[in-house]
DNA sequence: ATGTTTCCCATCAACTTACTAGGAAATACC
DNA sequence: GGTATTTCCTAGTAAGTTGATGGGAAACAT
C-alpha cells in the first residue's frame, strides 16, 4: 500500500546482520546460531532461517551446519551496504507498475514522468548504497545521510 | 516485492493529472471528460474513475457531473506536489513492516536502524515534495533533482 | 423527458506477504 | 558407529493487497 515499504524480510534481515556484525567485530570467524539471533531480536525462527539462507546465497553470510554450527558475515561489515541486503531479500530497489523505471514509456503531457521515477530510484540508491552495516553498528552514518536526519520535520509524520 | 513501488494507481493518477495540467495551462476552468483522459493515456476507464474520485476527495481535482461535465485541477499545478498525489492515492509515503518509521523500535546492535529508515523516508520526501505537476509538464525539474539524474549510472539498472 | 457523465457500491481473480511444517543433510562429540 | 545438534530445502497456507470490472443512482444540459 505504501510507496516505500521496508518488508518484514528486509527489516528482520538487517537486524540479523547487525547481530552478526557485533560478533564479527570481536572475532570475524565466530559463528552464531540462528536460534540465538531469533531470540535476541524476536524474529520467528523458521522465517529467519529462510532469510539467512537467502543472504548466504547472495554471498553476504556464511554458514556451517551441525553441532557447533551457525552463521557469520562472509564479508567485512564495512563492505556490505543496505542496498545489498535489500536487493538480496526483496529484489530490485524500485519499480513502476512492476517494471523498471527506465523501461516505462509515456505519451503526451506525461512525456517526462519517467525522469521523476528515475530520480526517485536515484535518491533511494544514494541513501541505501552508501550506508554499510559497519556504519549502522557504529552509529556513524555518512554526512549526506545525517544531513537528511537534521532537516526540520524529518522525524515527524506529515499531517494526516 | 520491490522496496519502492510506484503502483498502477499512482502512475495512472500522475498521468491523468498531467493531462489536466496541460488543459489547465490553456484555460483553468476547462473541464475534461474521464473518457478523454482514459483514451489519451490508455488507462482502463472504470479504474481511472475511482482514481479521479480519490483525487477529488483530496482536493486536488474538481469535477462536474452530467452532460458537459468532466474533471479539472482544483489547484494550480505549481501547488500540487507529486507527494500530494501519491499520498492521496496510496497513503503514507513510507512504512517499515506496516508501521511508520519513527514508531519502530530496536534492541541491541540494531539500536540505530531506525535512523536509517527515517533517512530513507526523508530522501523520498526531498524528491517527491519538491516536484510539482507544473515542473513535470514543463520538463523543468528542481536543480537538486536534475543533479540526481546526472549522476553516472542513474539511468542504468544495477548488475544482475 | 432524454442523453450524458460522474458518483458509489460491491465483487473478483491473481498475486504477495509473513509465516509454519516436516524432513533431509551435514557436523561434532562420545 | 550412533546420537544430538543445527542448517538446508521444499511445500503449503491464511490473510491481505492490487488491479481491475459491473450495475446502477445521482446530477446536469438541452
Amino acid at each position: 500500500m505504501e510507496t516505500v515499504h521496508i518488508s518484514a524480510k528486509a527489516d528482520y534481515g538487517m537486524r540479523a546482520l547487525l547481530e552478526l556484525t557485533a560478533v564479527y567485530l570481536e572475532n570475524p570467524k565466530q559463528l552464531v546460531k540462528g536460534d540465538a539471533i531469533s531470540t535476541a531480536q524476536g524474529i520467528p525462527v523458521k522465517f529467519l532461517e529462510g532469510i539467512l539462507r537467502q543472504l548466504r546465497q547472495s554471498g553476504i553470510v556464511a554458514s556451517q551446519r551441525g553441532a557447533e554450527g551457525g552463521y557469520r558475515l562472509d564479508r567485512s561489515p564495512s563492505e556490505v551496504s543496505i542496498a545489498d541486503v535489500v536487493r538480496a531479500l526483496d529484489g530490485p530497489l524500485a519499480a513502476v507498475r512492476g517494471q523498471r523505471p527506465e523501461d516505462v514509456d509515456y505519451a503526451g503531457p506525461s512525456e517526462h514522468l519517467k525522469e521523476v521515477w528515475v530520480a526517485v530510484r536515484a535518491a533511494m540508491r544514494d541513501v541505501l548504497e552508501h550506508i554499510t552495516l559497519a556504519d549502522v553498528a557504529a552509529n556513524d552514518l555518512p554526512a549526506p545521510v545525517t544531513r537528511l536526519l537534521d532537516e526540520p520535520g524529518a522525524w515527524q509524520r506529515r499531517k494526516p
